[in-house]
DNA sequence: TTGAAAGCGCTAACAC
DNA sequence: GTGTTAGCGCTTTCAA
């Protein structure tokens, strides 16, 4: 019932109903340079009538496969999905195909999913945040152009497109300080070895320094969990159980600041939370979360661009930071409501 | 600075240095039958300190690419995130990897990323409610196995994972009824002609189907939005500023349940509102959604297990509906605060 | 401007 | 149990 009966046209099917060379169809195909209008119009006709559709499989072995192909660490983060959706949207129009390799959670995470989309010969890469180390990343780039996005170690091998989470995080502290707050903890996801200089270091150190400089140093509370919303909530949860509670917790994404959020809720605490990337979610009336918001569209576009200029030809690296933007929210929230 | 520079290992390569011939290399690649365990063991080295990796590419033009791939029309939809999670567990171990190809938003949604997976000769794909026709599915099926996720119109050319949105939705609407709601309005996406049997479309037409044995034929209401957050929003609040106000919203999902929810916190009215997928949000407290759960993860690896198995030869279609389960919750919401 | 032919890296069929 | 060989569907010289 199922399985191949019916052979794939291919681009000799073509060639032959429109009466020119294999070659031919290809140049059309690519719209490469030597082609007369005639002939590309007896092609596409034929291209049209037999519904032709070039194996992206043979096209990789000898040129290129038109396909980008995008790492995404954690679909539970809407942040990335705006990024998706950039890099989606810069990409329609021209002939080259989006295709995203999922990098699932455990040790080997990122390299597992750049490898296999490395193996689909893409003709090049974004990496969002990957866990893998900046010298594999090198050696990787040699062979296909990758942007790396969100981290900040910048190589002369790749290109980067990140948000400043210094200023961000810096512009996050202080109008909690403003606020009057003066025990802030800080939520953020488990130390991965090789994500040095990933977002979520800079967002931690720069709590840090903002702490230090405020003379606040002893008040310092680093709490860790895994990524996504149960961890987050235990965590927090743990840390109200046990010690004194801070005035405000600073959650490293806002995925993780609703965690903390449950957990305050159900301890009925005034506690204030804030997040980061500024999710839909976090405007909506029934969460109201104070977060720095990145234009994830426009620098998921951007990395896509920085790809294309890539194959255009371009050789330097080029390294481009966004303005994280603060959007104060309400502070305190109710206790927990039944159910 | 970039661009290749040095040549991949190829199989030759690994040929060479383990001093045998290429097809041997091949069947330990593949374990497949009529290698000696001494060969086994000089080849695997050989890949070991090579670092070889076999091209996805030329593998596809010969036998299969050991590729599967998954299309998501909506990664705002946090229900699908569950089920890619389930898809890549249940794809972990086996030497197969997972593509995912995004459906843009426009008309021809599903097609084109559909398209782009069968261009990359994947092996098997699982289509998640896309906008398609059946047969036009079904003639792609008879190139590579599909598994149609969401959808209820079975096809004895390609398999299907659905929940029951006709029993989802009848206990939601039952539930509704014993807490006293005569008139319930219906929140579900824009009609798309192809999407028949949609699992809107049963919901739907459940949610008419109860009005009417309840009595309340009168009192049916159904609003039609673009996908996300933003459109349910601007069409619950359309619906509110318009006419007289149901005293119940029952939302296609839940995202539209959440843009729905703002349009009636910020109108300060007392309207119940309800999901469908129980997302992970739906549960914390300060949404606390009434919603229906769905095995998403179940649901993501069933179909996965489905696509191995017609690989390894099943020839008949399957058809698993998987059963829903109500989560009741709050039902009324304070009205928006202050920002 | 067009076409002929070589070959990308792999697997399958078959010979040894 | 192992190697040889013929292609898969394209793109790319290079000659016509």
């Amino acid at each position: 019932m199922a399985e191949n009966e019916a052979r794939k046209t291919t681009i000799e099917d073509v060639a032959r109903a429109a009466g020119v060379s294999r070659a031919a169809v290809s140049k059309v195909l690519r719209n490469a340079y030597g082609v007369s209008p005639a002939m590309k119009l007896r092609v596409d006709k034929a291209i049209e009538e037999l519904n032709y559709r070039p194996s992206v499989a043979a096209r990789a072995m000898r040129g290129s496969s038109y396909t980008l192909g995008i790492e995404i660490p954690d679909f539970g983060n809407q942040f990335f999905t705006r990024v998706l959706r950039g890099a989606s949207r810069a990409l329609a129009g021209t002939n080259y195909q989006l295709i995203i390799a999922p990098a699932e959670e455990g040790m080997r995470q990122g390299y597992r999913a750049i490898e296999a989309l490395l193996d689909q010969r893409v003709d090049g890469l974004i990496a969002v945040s990957p866990l893998v180390s900046q010298e594999w990343l090198e050696r990787a780039a040699v062979q296909t152009p990758i942007v790396m996005f969100g981290r900040h170690d910048e190589s002369p091998y790749y290109d980067t497109v990140a948000g400043d989470d210094s200023a961000g995080t810096a512009a996050l502290m202080q109008h909690l300080f403003d606020l009057g707050h003066q025990r802030i903890a800080h939520l953020t996801i488990n130390a991965l070895s090789s994500a040095a200089r990933s977002p979520h270091d800079i967002r931690l150190t720069t709590y840090e320094k903002c702490m230090v400089d405020a003379g606040l140093a002893g008040n310092i509370r680093v709490i860790r969990c895994g990524e996504g919303l149960d961890p987050s909530y235990e965590a927090a949860r743990d840390m109200l159980d046990e010690g004194p509670a801070p005035t405000a917790i600073v959650a490293g994404h806002d995925e993780l600041a609703l965690g903390a959020l449950r957990a305050v809720m159900e301890r009925g605490l005034p506690i204030s939370v804030a997040g980061y990337d500024d999710v839909p979610l976090a405007g909506h009336p029934l969460v109201s979360l104070t977060s720095v918001s990145q234009p994830g569209e426009d620098m998921g576009a951007r990395a896509v661009e920085m790809l294309l200029e890539r194959l255009a030809g371009r050789d330097v690296a080029e390294h481009e930071t966004y303005a994280p933007e603060l959007r104060p929210r309400k502070t305190t929230y109710p206790p927990a409501r039944e159910s």
